[in-house]
DNA sequence: CTTCTAATTAGATTACAATCTAATTAGATA
DNA sequence: TATCTAATTAGATTGTAATCTAATTAGAAG
């Protein structure tokens, strides 16, 4: 699957007349006229669209006698649809936090807790921040906590929950915004564990 | 997820240089002017384009002194990317059947379809029955279909329908009675496919 | 408070795309 | 062959979007 017909798949299914069209057809095979009515637009202007929708074979056509019928291609879509984070980030399903914990983070994690309590905060850098990670894991992407929900949840790690949601926000693991927390997207994490 | 939304995440990511952009911050958060070295465009064309992935929040913009640093937010990325064929067809997974493609499974259709047509007719039994049920996954359980339904499914797949529905009976994926066709039930392809 | 840097906004240009009406084509059927 | 039907092509109009230069803003740093 080369990058222009990738382009070209979402510039197509970006109008909201095509998306019509495909949900239409998803139902079972139309013919143009009949679309036409549908959607009270001229039979050119189907035309013009249908064409744009065989072009990346979105769309089959077959005829019988004088009509002829639509088909979608649900395979197509799926191809597609599964296609661009593929392409841009090199994969097609989120990885979970716990997937990324290498071998070496698990020993790490192991070291500092202790029956799921933190022991230590690490001193090194790169070890507190697998431990801060770790911690955060728990926290739902996109959730907005008060202070007091964000102190709660620490401590159930340990007792010192200032320093540790100091930790957070100044590891950019969360940030605060008028009293209230939520985790940083995925992606800036990963730049911050690497490094 | 609603319709407006999801035509416009297509809308804007159908185009090459947000595509690039896109690309760019997988490896890593840029600034603009960055950005704008790299793909030989002028900051306020950058500007224009990263204020769009913004608006889907495609992309989130952090300050670090007088720099602005951008991040791809992978996790919307895939939200979107997965909206579209549920939106159409009502499921975001090629069927329940094709939940069962491993890797494998995954790479020989990749091999043997190109934008959703069949190339070649695999001669290995395995790969012609993978081949097969990957086909037959658009037919409906319990359905029953005439001949001339059958010959046009296939077509969307392969202009020999003859052979391919000949294959179909024969694999045991269907069976027909009195010129009317109907998939066996999914118990017997797994044993099929597996074997 | 002034200056510097990076980003954005304003405004213009150019290219492309959605839609229509009118004309044309491709098959089917009489 | 003549005629009918459905689809497509031609050509015009209108709206949107990509890109540039020039002007402006938002912070940082002296």
């Amino acid at each position: 699957m080369q990058l222009n017909k990738l382009i070209a798949f979402h510039k197509t299914v970006g109008d909201a007349t095509r998306i019509r069209i495909l949900s239409l057809l998803a139902a079972g095979p139309k013919n143009g006229q009949a679309l036409a009515g549908i959607l009270s637009l001229s039979p050119p202007t189907i035309s013009h669209h249908l064409a744009k929708l065989k072009e990346i074979n979105l769309v089959t056509d077959r005829r019988n006698k004088n009509t002829i019928y639509f088909h979608l291609n649900e395979s197509v879509l799926h191809q597609y649809s599964q296609s661009l984070p593929k392409l841009i980030i090199g994969k097609d399903n989120p990885m979970t936090m716990d997937n990324s914990l290498q071998l070496e983070h698990r020993k790490i994690v192991d070291n500092f807790f202790s029956d799921g309590m933190l022991k230590t905060i690490p001193a090194q850098r790169k070890k507190k921040m697998i431990v801060l990670y770790h911690m955060a894991a728990g926290l739902k992407m996109g959730r907005k906590y008060t202070e007091k929900e964000i102190n709660d949840y620490i401590t159930q790690f340990h007792p010192d929950y200032a320093t540790i949601r100091r930790e957070f926000i100044v590891s950019r693991i969360m940030h605060r915004e008028n009293a209230i927390y939520e985790l940083n997207p995925r992606e800036l994490w990963d730049e911050i564990v690497e490094s």
